[in-house]
RNA sequence: GGUGGGGUGGCAGAGCGGUUGAAUGCGCCGGUCUUGAAAACCGGUAGAGGGCUUUGCUCUCUCGCGGGUUCGAAUCCCGCCCCCACCGCCA
């Protein structure tokens, strides 16, 4: 969540940032409901310093008087409770107030804390504005020597692609058949050679961030309560996105819900935690299924495995002190790892600066990498797909906003407690860096080479088929 | 799932409903002493929000969380969460 006294200094640069972000949000009335709050606060906390101050002044009187009252008869008893009513005379009229006070409050409350967790992070001000991924800028590309993605499949291998739905197929390595079966629409089944990939690749990218790059390895709930979703910023607004397991229907204390991916849980074990300044940067890494409603994407990418309900996905996070400047060099860290991953499996990929409409609310800033997937894209004369640019990664910079609504912060060398820093980049997510796999590495008799990469994690296997 | 016990500061551990935001011990920080260290002694040691004459003073909240009783709750009542022990079930 934003820092409200920042929202109070300067509404605007946040309203901007809604704005440019195409998120909306009523940030004058979460102003006004934060005035109003403020205002009452003041006259509650009043109203309490008087109740305590008189507390300790009259209440061992009324305590004596109870006291004396339990022995008293007639005449004395009548005295001493006209007393005691008059001594509870005050404290009765301030509690009263006080009440009037709470209950106001909390009717404020849960409307200005909504609104309040409904403020996206302003993007960055090198964030290009723009309204959709169209929008996104090209950073950097890089290709291996046997493919060049600008001169089209045949020219590169010199024969016509398979789409990775029909390699699938014909190699069986899945079965959607039966995955739709089971669980309905965007599931399927990794049988044989395509679960071995899979794992190979998972593996490999595993290896390489906490083996390599010293990311601690972990393995965290997917199955969370709603604290998680909300401190890691995928609630409220992603709350269609989330697979919600009502627990509570049958009776438990609360609800819990799945996971769309590992940050949830590399991110939410440190909440409401203080960290020592010299325990930073902490640099996690999980192996996790995700799972994804996919609401709003009905009829987009059906067929095969870009887009699926449940998935694994290699992702790592990365905490560290609030400062912009390091925060920026993690940023480029974490990406390198990713292109060093790409280079290693020989896949054609490119950085996107995504712009503003395309970050999310929590995000300040955003870098996806997509690869080249030669069975996706328009379709030539000849009605054969002429390829085409799908995203794989997606690499998060996020300042305090994550770790402010996780109340996760550390003590800095001033014994100041600050929030932290927080980032996050997908390692690898399969199947969907499968397709990039598949379609690239086929040969013109239908079987697939195992990227020299994985064949350790293939049993040293050279192809599919 | 059943039964029983329990959640208090960095940790351990007290706490007849009334100056208890909290004794005591340990740890930590500062100081005295010392050639240096240890010991001993003295002092200080939670977080959040607000106000001001803004590096200090002050107010409020926080004893798992939420609600209730009360003039007043760490203390009494209710709900929830979590932990521990034993039993049952189980990869």
């Amino acid at each position: 969540m934003i820092d409200l006294k920042r929202l109070r200094a300067d509404p605007d640069h946040f309203k901007r940032g809604a704005r440019d972000k195409g998120i909306e949000v009523d940030i004058d009335r979460l102003l006004e409901l934060d005035g109003q709050r403020r205002t009452l606060l003041a006259g509650q906390e009043a109203g309490r310093a008087e109740q305590k101050k008189l507390g300790k002044e009259i209440g061992p009187q009324i305590g004596a008087l109870k006291r004396q009252l339990k022995e008293a008869t007639g005449k004395d008893r009548t005295a001493l409770q006209d007393s005691l009513r008059a001594l509870e005379q005050r404290p009765l009229a301030l509690k009263a107030e006080i009440q009037a006070y709470d209950e106001r409050i909390a009717e404020i409350e849960p409307p200005w804390r909504h609104l309040w967790l409904e403020v996206p992070q302003p993007a960055d001000p090198d964030v290009p504005i723009g309204g959709s991924p169209a929008e996104n800028v090209e950073v950097r590309r890089w290709h291996p020597d046997w493919f060049d993605p600008a001169r089209g499949f045949r020219s590169n291998k010199g024969f016509d692609p398979r789409t990775h739905l029909e390699l699938v197929k014909d190699l069986k390595l899945v079965d959607f058949e039966r995955g739709v079966k089971m669980a309905g629409t965007r599931q399927y089944v990794l049988t044989g050679d395509g679960m071995r990939l899979q794992q190979a690749v998972l593996r490999m990218a595993l290896d390489l961030v906490a083996g390599e790059h010293g990311f601690t390895p972990m393995s965290v709930p997917v199955l969370v309560r709603e604290e998680c979703m909300v401190g890691t910023g995928f609630f409220p607004a992603g709350r269609d996105q989330a697979y919600h397991v009502a627990e509570s229907q049958r009776g438990a204390g609360h609800d819990l819900f799945l996971v769309g991916t590992g940050e949830v849980g590399l991110m939410a074990l440190h909440a409401d935690e203080i960290l020592d300044e010299a325990q930073l940067p902490l640099k996690y890494a999980t192996v996790s299924t995700c799972f994804r409603r996919e609401a709003g994407a009905a009829g987009r990418d059906t067929a095969g495995l870009f887009r699926v309900h449940q998935f694994e996905k290699v992702e790592q996070v990365l905490i560290c002190r609030a400062d912009e400047a390091e925060s920026r060099r993690w940023h480029e860290t974490m990406l390198g790892i990713v292109e060093s991953l790409l280079k290693r499996l020989e896949l054609p990929y490119r950085f996107v600066q995504c712009c503003t409409g395309d970050l999310g609310p929590k995000n300040a800033d955003m870098i996806d990498v997509e690869c080249w997937m030669p069975g996706r894209g328009d379709d030539d004369a000849d009605g054969r797909p002429t390829g085409a640019w799908g995203e794989t990664h997606s690499a998060s910079r996020l300042y305090d906003y994550q770790c402010r609504r996780l109340n996760l912060r550390y003590r800095d060398a001033g014994g100041k407690t600050v929030f932290c820093h927080s980032l996050n980049n997908t390692v690898a997510a399969c199947p969907r860096i499968l397709i990039p796999i598949l379609e690239l590495y086929q040969n013109a008799d239908g079987s697939i080479t195992v990227p020299e990469a994985l064949r350790p994690y293939m049993d040293g296997r050279e192809r599919i088929g």
